[in-house]
DNA sequence: CCGCATCCGGGGCGATACTG
DNA sequence: CAGTATCGCCCCGGATGCGG
């Protein structure tokens, strides 16, 4: 990215993550740790392959992310946020959140979506109330990859695959799952509006939220 | 800008604030409040004026700022952000505090710089140690635009402007001035790089950092 | 299949000129 | 003062090719 020239922290960081494409790059090597370049692409539809590379030596050359050869007999290189990169979290936080209001309605017609996507407002909205009490694991089925919400020292946290034993199996569109977790829709209305829930209801309350965000 | 067609809170949140140079208007209107046009664009060095008339436009749309007229003899329109403008203080306050380690190596050639750009790192840095005693106001002469720090409710304060009876007075370079704000470098080095403090010392201690913040 | 490089059309960006 | 108009250029997006 061109330079904006200033002498202000704000306008430095943009000169390095400000370019088009690469908070969203770093948000897939948050949410996976480190990756494959095809899996980096995966998780970003949308993106033209030059530009992915691009991307990728950019951010190398400033600090943020290191490549590594993988041994012979595997042909790949894997990406992974250094120290810097790993700093950015509370930026991709902070943004993350202040964009929460324009998925209440809704995906855009077109709109791709992944799973691990959620990892984001899971993580940032829900908490374990009764922490002292057995840990909990949530299943969320809303495409073709399940999920699971796990709760582990008053936190929960999120990641791809699925549960041995799930206390609660949750499905329903992006849309639905998330205004659950964002304690903006009371299960009733989710249920309206497709929310299957399958097993232990008191394990999703235990996590969700006590009053809808502000948002 | 171009949607990212991604149904993610991260990806909403560019698709509005992702374009070139918007965050940087959102720190303009964040630091100077209420501003005019011409206001904006100087403090927005390098910035196309079509670029901020159509940015402007957007983020209007975008409900992130509003347009007033002033009222006729004044023949001028200011902008001010919105409410959900407000809100984007965490986000510009993270990524600034991301950047901030790019301004120790001191501005690139051709940095352009306002004193006001400074009152980021002061207010992140900076708090009153010492709230119970009486209040002090710290001048600050790094160009051509003196800048006050006043201590108010263990918090300190930057804006533009000059203290009455401040209790100390800085001057140096911005490189300087941000070091010693930021308790990168000591009061002895500050001085050996061209600082010069008068008036109260222990105002300035008052309200350093206690240990350089890791960056 | 993985990790790009190359090519090309369109649009966003940057600089300057101009206008009410 | 507060923008609009214009224009060249480069970046972006999409498709394709290609060596390992």
């Amino acid at each position: 990215m061109r330079s904006y020239g200033q002498y202000c922290a704000l306008a430095k960081a943009l000169d390095v993550v400000g370019d088009r494409w690469t908070m969203l790059i770093v948000r897939e090597l948050l949410l996976r740790g480190p990756s494959r370049y095809t899996d980096l692409r995966n998780g970003l539809p949308g993106i033209a392959t030059n530009l992915l590379a691009e991307r990728l030596r950019d951010l190398e050359r400033a600090g943020v992310i290191t490549r590594e050869q993988a041994p012979p007999p595997i042909a790949t290189n894997i990406f992974r946020l250094t120290e810097r990169g790993e700093a950015l979290r509370p930026v991709l936080d902070a943004l993350g959140r202040w964009g929460v209001p324009y998925m209440e309605e809704g995906p855009a017609p077109g709109d791709e979506f992944r799973e691990r996507w959620l990892a984001w407002p899971a993580e940032l909205f829900l908490e374990d109330r009764e922490p002292e009490l057995p840990p909990v694991a949530i299943e969320l089925w809303v495409g073709e990859e399940p999920m699971v919400l796990r709760t582990a020292g008053g936190e929960v946290h999120a990641q791809v695959g699925r549960a041995e034993r799930p206390d609660a199996v949750l499905r329903g569109t992006p849309h639905v799952i998330l205004g659950v977790l964002s304690g903006q829709l009371e299960l009733d209305q989710a249920r309206e509006r497709g929310l299957v829930l399958e097993g232990d209801e008191r394990a999703l309350e235990r996590v969700q939220p006590q009053a809808a965000p502000a948002l």
